[in-house]
DNA sequence: TATTGTTATACTCTATAACTATA
DNA sequence: TATAGTTATAGAGTATAACAATA
């Protein structure tokens, strides 16, 4: 099928925010406390970038400072993140992730991939292949630019 | 390409929160007063289903009612939408737009559509294509099984 | 008795503005 | 002077519980 980028577009705006829907009624579901979605992107992105600042949580996840400074407190009174500070230059701080925050992470994480997996468990294996195709293709171009913590050392 | 359920799962829990982030600013962006996402939804479906009742929308969002029409009460202020009593049922209210609403609604539609076809238009239009098919495929998998507006004559 | 919607209350998410500490 | 982060404040988004009106 040939199509434009508009029609793609359209499409696109209706259906992310349907998956999205699904997926984050799962991450809230049956959870004392409850975690938000933002608070679970948050894991993931610490989780996958030991030791990353505030500052790139925040633009990683496009909140602002306060936001992401504050969201950071629930996740430290939950006892799921760490501060710590940077000694190379003390205005910062390097987040870490507990045992226990890890552990809450990857719970959350097997529980919504199971859910999205539910729903396409009955398509065909040709079918899931075209869509982690188009997924890789959408998520070059809409991956941020550049996401400072993978390059810390000419920072 | 060959793949099964949970790995295209977490691919899809990985690349559609990113294409939301984009989406979510571009609908707050420059905006007064700004239009929230879970707005610009509602405004979405009751444009798509005049005269649909606030359970109906709740269900399509995925919150629950009293979310729902507290929801209302801020596009129902801001002049976006109009409640009418449903004379057939008095306990429900039909919800329509009004032009100011409609022209809200579709000025935002094109910011947000513009906003992706920017990031799509380098890609080939095949595989532009492809994306297409496969979200026609996500949209089966992942759309609410009924939208009692569709049907309410059986009601 | 069940359904539709609202009100009351509480907590999180989010932003802007003002501030502290460090570079 | 600029950057990293927090605190103060305010408004929206969300939920549960309790309620009113209607079926």
């Amino acid at each position: 099928m040939d199509t434009s980028p508009q029609d793609c577009a359209a499409d696109l705006l209706e259906v992310v925010p349907l998956i999205m829907r699904g997926v984050r009624a799962e991450v809230r579901r049956d959870r004392t406390p409850e975690l938000s979605m933002p608070q679970f992107r948050a894991l993931s992105f610490v989780e996958r970038h030991e030791g990353s600042t505030l500052t790139e949580v925040a633009q990683f996840l496009g909140l602002t400072l306060p936001t992401a400074s504050k969201m950071m407190d629930g996740l430290v009174d939950a006892g799921y993140v760490q501060r710590a500070p940077d000694r190379r230059d003390r205005r910062k701080i390097k987040l870490h992730l507990s045992t226990e925050g890890q552990q809450i992470h990857e719970a959350i994480l097997l529980q919504a991939r199971e859910f999205l997996a539910s729903r396409l468990q009955h398509l065909d294996p040709n079918i899931l292949g075209d869509i982690r195709t188009s997924l890789r293709v959408l998520r070059t171009v809409f991956e941020p630019v550049s996401v400072p913590g993978e390059a810390v050392g000419a920072a």
